[in-house]
DNA sequence: GTTTGATTTGAACACTTGTTCAGTTAAACT
DNA sequence: AGTTTAACTGAACAAGTGTTCAAATCAAAC
């Protein structure tokens, strides 16, 4: 056995993901063509398939690597607390979150329909699970007084769907902090909900 | 002058223009060739170009035909009124607009990055017309202190992110009526911007 | 220094792409 | 009936598509 530590594939594999990723994003799966992919990362198209077993697939564990991100970063979070607490911190998770991943939360919602049906059926279960916490809290909340909710599904995407807006505009150095995007769509979410 | 009335074309064109529409929305831009169009209408691919310059000019001019007809039928509303009575109409119009129209609004969010640069800016500058009228609503009820709104153009995106949000879930005949979706997003806007 | 096998090349495969255009068809006019 | 011309066909074009694979390359293991 040769070539086990230090190997190209080591390096080639992440930068093939890395350049499909931004490509992806940029200019959409179906507008992507293997060679762009592999010339993006210096090689020839071949090479590609030492890495994946086709295009559809690369693309399938994009996302399915963001969503098990997502899964993990939140389980990791932990939040305990009152129903509002634990959607404050739901709410400030969520930006942090999809705030530094711009291009994987593009595909992840851009690109669905490019999904064979096998693979759109799982990205929806991981997608449906992040949701259901947020479900969760709302129906807590509601339990408990705090919260003024007709219909927790609903409010639950229409809750996500005004999050995820912030990544249609928000920019690096932009003209506000991270700090102040967190407490201006917090402020929003907590008056939207509140009894 | 031959064949001016009941001609073909009166009827060819727009059936191009609504199978494009569909296809574009399932498919994607990218993901849709002409033979695909062409063979929906019941046509050969040539014909198309009777009907459109290229594929490029028929996404674009359905995009700014949707967002034109956005634009008239928002200026058709001319609502009266404090800015609390502007914003619940102007929450409702979208609404009923939006979900009238599945695969225009979809096109016109999803397909933007398949526009090339000139056709990309007059589309931005029809949206960012209609975007500036909640703008405004917001800015008028900050002025009159019934809205507290710390940054008016940011929670004109959040709104309108979380209005287009009803698109993804809503299907006719659904759960919930038209009113009662008006009546759960009034309700989450309202809230969301109150003082 | 040689062997080994992971890694990459480069050409080839069969097929699809957007677009063009000479030629055909048929409806509307005189 | 004959003419005109909008509408459409069908073939062609050059370029690009995802994918395969024998052959070449090259770094690590011995």
């Amino acid at each position: 056995m040769a070539r086990t530590q230090g190997s190209h594939s080591d390096i080639t594999g992440p930068r093939i993901r890395a350049a499909a990723l931004g490509l992806f994003a940029r200019h959409g799966f179906a507008a992507v063509s293997m060679r762009q992919i592999a010339g993006a990362v210096g090689v020839q198209a071949g090479a590609l398939y030492n890495y994946t077993p086709d295009k559809q697939t690369l693309l399938y564990e994009l996302m399915r690597g963001h969503l098990n991100d997502l899964l993990a970063a939140r389980a990791a979070e932990v939040p305990g607390g009152d129903p509002m607490a634990r959607l404050e911190n739901f709410t400030r998770f969520h930006i942090r979150f999809h705030i530094a991943r711009p291009d994987e939360v593009f595909i992840a919602y851009m690109e669905l329909r490019n999904l064979e049906p096998a693979n759109f059926t799982e990205i929806e279960r991981l997608r449906r699970a992040y949701e259901d916490e947020l479900e969760t809290i709302l129906r807590d909340g509601v339990k408990s007084g705090v919260f003024a909710v007709s219909d927790p599904r609903i409010v639950t995407y229409a809750v996500i769907a005004m999050l995820n807006g912030v990544n249609t505009w928000y920019r690096a150095g932009g003209r506000l902090s991270l700090e102040e995007v967190e407490a201006l769509y917090w402020d929003m979410v907590r008056k939207s909900v509140s009894a």
